[in-house]
DNA sequence: GTGAAAGCGCTAACAC
DNA sequence: GTGTTAGCGCTTTCAC
């Protein structure tokens, strides 16, 4: 037995809600209320309990609060594997948006390994999360199975299951396109190249697709030779730009679907002595914070982290206080004009 | 009130460690004793738990847990800003480590700005977290006595307050520099650039003293005029690398203080139509993992994240267990040589 | 509008 | 070696 009854607790430890109710000379239940602003409190008792609260330093106990009530202010994120450089900056900028809410953040990085997912689930529902975002941009695979399973509320990115407890941000990939093309058609590029990765993950298809119907209605249309498969990493740029330089054709400008490739082919296209933009053109995709520090800086489809990050928040919460959920969002995209774009080489 | 004592839990809600004592014919408390490993307990008996946690499908509550036991199981993880390309590796790594010992983590990525340090220390707080890893790489600056007060069990990386709580990760810069100028020296260099960051963070300042103090044991010494001062980013690199195009003497290898630096360098470098290595050979510190990624790739004196994330967690746990803490760890650096140095351009 | 008391799921005495 | 039970800090009935 530790101490007996409620004794008053004298030692320096943290102190506790009663601590705050003895020090303000109310009810703990008053404390409660008022801590948690609740509307039917006595103003005059409130001011006493906050004076006390500030005095002690109190903070209220998530663990307890959370075992009581049954709901744990806890999100769950699950983003992919965290070298792309977009999931960093996700992450935080999720964090932040929840922290506003006085929500918790759980986040787990999950590679397409059923252990680590496997894990990833059984720490979501011994936290209790009150509700998932996952981030994997339509790469979760396996992982949809045991979420939905799991019954509490969901938002994720590009693509979704049906289902009654999520939600999906569609990212609007045709007006990124759309604009980015534009904006090469307006400097005069008419031999575009696309930079694209394979099918996986499932966005960086939309994205391709999405160039190829923008680049039809501008009237630019592009060849199939002029699609280089790739990875959208780094590495991926840095073998595609090696295919379009060994063929000894370059295009005037080069589309990628995502910020990491264009700065491999950018690397790549230097080393051989290609100056961007002067002889070639680039357009990256994300606008990644690495994007305004390449030498030259890089003209991207800008998809605002912030905007993402309090989009999922907020459809979250909507789920969580029964505002009737809303089952999809959509995301606009901007292009970011900086210094990888000029006219092309012949004009 | 909701339920009356404790009548058998039949809704389909997450099952609690009276389920388990049920279905396995046993007392609350045999399932906690089994469930935690602790050694008296009968086999026999155990063997029943386990099979009934497996039915049922059971999670312990962590929130119970830290409420009752006074320990939360978390480890604070407080990091500098996310930018750093450095950071999201390490903090994968410490997630991974302190997964693997059942610890939580809680991680705040700060600025050094008075709003976010007090938010921060209030989450850890709350939380209770048993002890708190701080990668700031020396510039932790106002964090550390609001951190120091709280009292919990730290780990510091290069510097640290003297304190009998905390231990300190000194990584062992002087080490990789000797690698990284033997490395260079023996490819036959003798004109070497200091491509280096201010005395922000602390840390940078030691890698530059570690470089001038390596360069003399190895009868090359650098200059003033090679040591070129810019911040330890990627922009950072960029102008650096421009202030020595601009000067129209080149050294034959630069050794950069970070990796995000060196990379900086190298694109600047490669746009200007100078090759690396065969023109310039370029040296990086972190080995991060873009470094890999970087055409052509980057040599690079590496600092384990893992080894960092392994040594961090092991410290904190020697001060959790009452295991005599250890105040110092030094870790080791090894030179990943790839295609960004080679034998200088007159040889 | 306020207070008393039950109890969230668990661990750790303590008694057997 | 096992079971009984108090109580971690809090929210939430329910009675006033």
């Amino acid at each position: 037995v530790k101490t007996t009854a409620h004794q008053p607790d004298t030692t320096t430890g943290r102190p506790d809600i009663r601590a705050v109710a003895r020090a303000a000379k109310v009810s703990v239940s008053t404390v409660s209320r008022a801590v948690n602003d609740k509307a039917t409190v006595n103003p005059k008792m409130a001011e006493r309990v906050w004076k006390a609260v500030r005095e002690l330093n109190y903070l209220p106990n998530p663990q307890a609060r959370a075992l009581v009530s049954g709901r744990s202010r806890i999100l769950g994120l699950i983003v992919s594997e965290i070298t792309d450089p977009m999931i960093p900056e996700l992450i935080q900028q999720f964090e932040e948006v929840a922290l506003r809410y006085r929500y918790e953040i759980l986040t787990a990085c999950i590679s397409n390994d059923n252990e680590h997912i496997a894990r990833c689930m059984r720490r979501m529902a011994a936290w209790n999360v009150d509700a998932i975002a996952i981030m994997t941009f339509g790469n979760e695979g396996l992982l949809v199975h045991r979420i939905l399973q799991h019954g509490v509320p969901t938002v994720f990115v590009d693509t979704a299951p049906e289902h009654g407890n999520s939600s999906v941000l569609r990212i609007d990939y045709e007006q990124g396109a759309r604009q980015a093309i534009e904006h090469l058609a307006a400097l005069g590029h008419r031999d575009i190249a696309l930079m694209a990765g394979p099918a996986r993950p499932p966005s960086v298809g939309f994205r391709l697709a999405a160039f190829g119907k923008a680049a039809q209605e501008c009237a630019i249309p592009i060849a199939e030779s002029r699609i280089i498969t790739c990875d959208p990493t780094m590495q991926g740029g840095i073998a595609g730009a090696q295919q379009l330089l060994s063929s000894n054709d370059l295009p005037t400008a080069i589309l990628c679907t995502s910020d990491a490739c264009a700065i491999g082919a950018l690397q790549r296209l230097s080393h051989a002595a290609i100056r961007v933009p002067q002889d070639i053109s680039i357009v990256g995709f994300d606008d990644i914070h690495m994007a305004q520090m390449t030498f030259p800086s890089l003209t991207s489809i800008q998809i605002s982290r912030g905007e993402m990050a309090r989009t999922a928040v907020c459809a979250l919460r909507r789920h969580l206080e029964h505002r009737s959920p809303v089952r999809e969002y959509k995301l606009h995209t901007q292009l970011i004009v900086r210094q990888s774009t000029s006219v092309p080489r012949s004009g």
